[in-house]
DNA sequence: CGGACAGTTGAACTAGCTCAACCATAGTGG
DNA sequence: CCACTATGGTTGAGCTAGTTCAACTGTCCG
C-alpha cells in the first residue's frame, strides 16, 4: 500500500528497474490523518519521517514575525513534499493539512537505507527536490513580476495541470480546498485583495474557484493571459539519460 | 588547481574521507573569463559543463516575453552554481557574468563519474542543492512579504554574510558588482525605485552600495531591519549525520 | 571631445493595502 | 428545529508604496 504509493511516485519521476521496484514496494510506515491547520513537520524540529499525501491538500509555509505567512508550496494526493529532509538537520519551514489529509509517514532510516542500497532511487529522489526547486523559482518570478491577476491565473493553472496529471480531473474542476487568505498567503496578497481579483478572473469565464474546487473553463485562454509554461513542472518526465 | 577549488567547497558541505578527497582533486577542467552579461550556459539548453566560480560574481535568471527579468540567484567566487545540472535534460534559467568573471569549467560526465564511484560526493552535492532551495524559498518570502527597504536590507545581508563565510570582506565591505537596475531585477522593484530605497538605507546609516562595492557599517542593526536570520544558508553547516 | 551608461530627480498615476462594516453558510447546543 | 456563533466571502472608502515616463547629471572610456 504504502510502498505502492511511493513507487508510483518515483515511476513519474523516471525508470526503475525489477529490483529496485521490488526494494521500493517494501517500505512501509504509518497511515495518519491531520485536521485543517494541523502541522504535520514543524519548523525548527528535525523531521523523524518523510511523508506521501493520500488525500487531501498539504502546505509549507513559514510563519514570519509580524504574523504574515508565506507559503511556499503546495502538494496534492500523490505527492512526496519531505524526501529531502534526510539531509537536513532542522527543517526551516512547516508542513501542515491546508484541509483535512490523510498521508503515509515513512520513517526517514528507512528512506536512507533504501537509497543508500538502491543508488537509482537517489537518483530519483534527487530528481525530485530539483523539480521542486523548480518551482520555487517560478514562484519566486510569479509574485514578483506578475500583477495580482496574473499571478493568480498561474497558481490556478499551475495547480490545475497538477492535479490533472495526478488523475485528480473530473469533468471540467479539481479539489482546491483553500481560503481566499490562503491564496493570498501564498501569492503575496491580501484576502480582500483576493477577493476582488478572484471576481474579475470569473468575469473572464476562463476560471472559478468556490466551495473549496476550482473550475476550469479554459485553460488554453488562462494560462496565455497568466503567461504560464508547464514545463517547469516537468511532468513531461523530461530527465537526463546519462548511464 | 580546478580540484582544490571543488574540493574547498564540498568541504564547507561536510567531510570527506581520504578516498573521497584524492578523487575530487584529480577533477579537471577547462579555466574561462567571460564578460559581463555574457551567458555562460543559457535556458533551453543542456549545459555539458559545470561551474565554480573564480572571480567575479555570476547571477541565474530568467528573461520575460515582456522584456522583464527576475535574477533567482547570485553566486559568489568559490560557489559553484551549477551542479545539479548532472540530473536535469536542460536548463529552465540562464547563468550569466553580472560583473567580468573568471570560472572552471567542470565536464559533466566527469563529474558524473565521480559521483557515481564516490556516494559521499553525490550526498554532499545534494546537499548543496537543498541549500540553494532554501535560498530560493528566502528569497520568495522575501519579493512577497517585505516591503522595498526591507528587501533590499534582507538581499544585502545576505550577500554580506555569504562573502564574510567566502573570506571576501576587506574592512567593512564587499564587491557587490551590481547596478541599481539588477538589484532591481532581484528584488522586483524598478530601477528607479532602487535607487530612491537605497537613498534612504544611506540615511539610516547602516549600509552604502557604491561604485560596485557594498559597505555595511552596522550588521546588526541592519539584520534587525530586514529580519534577517542568517541560518537558512547553512554557513555554520548544520546538516544531518546519517552514517 | 563625444558617447554610453549608470545614477538621480520630479510629477503624475495606479495597484494593492488597510480598516471597518456587512452578508452567507455551516455547524453547535439547547 | 431554531437561535447562536464562527468562519469565510464581499463591499466601500481612503491611503500609500511603488510605477511610469521623461529629463538631467556624473563618470568613465575611447
Amino acid at each position: 500500500m504504502i510502498g505502492q504509493a511511493f513507487l508510483d511516485y518515483l515511476t513519474q519521476l523516471g525508470e526503475l528497474c525489477e529490483e529496485d521496484r521490488n526494494a521500493i514496494l517494501k517500505v512501509d510506515g504509518e497511515r495518519r490523518a491531520f485536521r485543517r491547520h494541523e502541522d504535520i513537520a514543524k519548523s525548527g524540529t528535525q523531521p523523524s519521517f518523510s511523508v506521501i499525501v493520500v488525500t487531501g491538500f498539504l502546505q509549507r509555509y513559514v510563519s514570519r514575525r509580524d504574523g504574515s505567512r508565506q507559503i511556499h508550496a503546495f502538494y496534492l494526493p500523490g505527492d512526496a513534499p519531505s524526501l529531502e529532509s534526510v539531509h537536513l538537520d532542522c527543517l526551516d519551514s512547516s508542513l501542515s493539512a491546508a484541509a483535512h489529509s490523510e498521508v503515509f509517514l515513512i520513517p526517514i532510516a528507512d528512506l536512507a537505507d533504501l537509497m543508500r542500497n538502491r543508488p537509482r532511487v537517489q537518483d530519483l529522489v534527487w530528481r525530485s527536490s530539483l523539480v521542486q526547486s523548480a518551482q520555487y523559482r517560478e514562484w519566486l518570478t510569479r509574485n514578483s513580476r506578475l500583477t495580482a491577476d496574473g499571478a493568480m491565473a498561474h497558481m490556478f493553472c499551475e495547480i490545475y495541470k497538477r492535479a490533472d496529471a495526478a488523475g485528480l480531473v473530473e469533468g471540467n474542476s479539481c479539489e482546491m480546498p483553500l481560503t481566499q487568505e490562503m491564496v493570498g498567503d501564498a501569492l503575496g496578497l491580501t484576502g480582500v485583495h483576493v477577493n476582488r481579483t478572484l471576481q474579475h478572473l470569473r468575469e473572464t469565464g476562463y476560471v472559478d474557484h468556490h466551495r473549496g474546487r476550482l473550475f476550469m473553463h479554459d485553460f488554453d485562454r488562462l494560462a496565455n493571459f497568466a503567461d504560464f509554461d508547464p514545463a517547469y513542472l516537468r511532468l513531461g518526465n523530461g530527465r537526463r539519460s546519462l548511464n
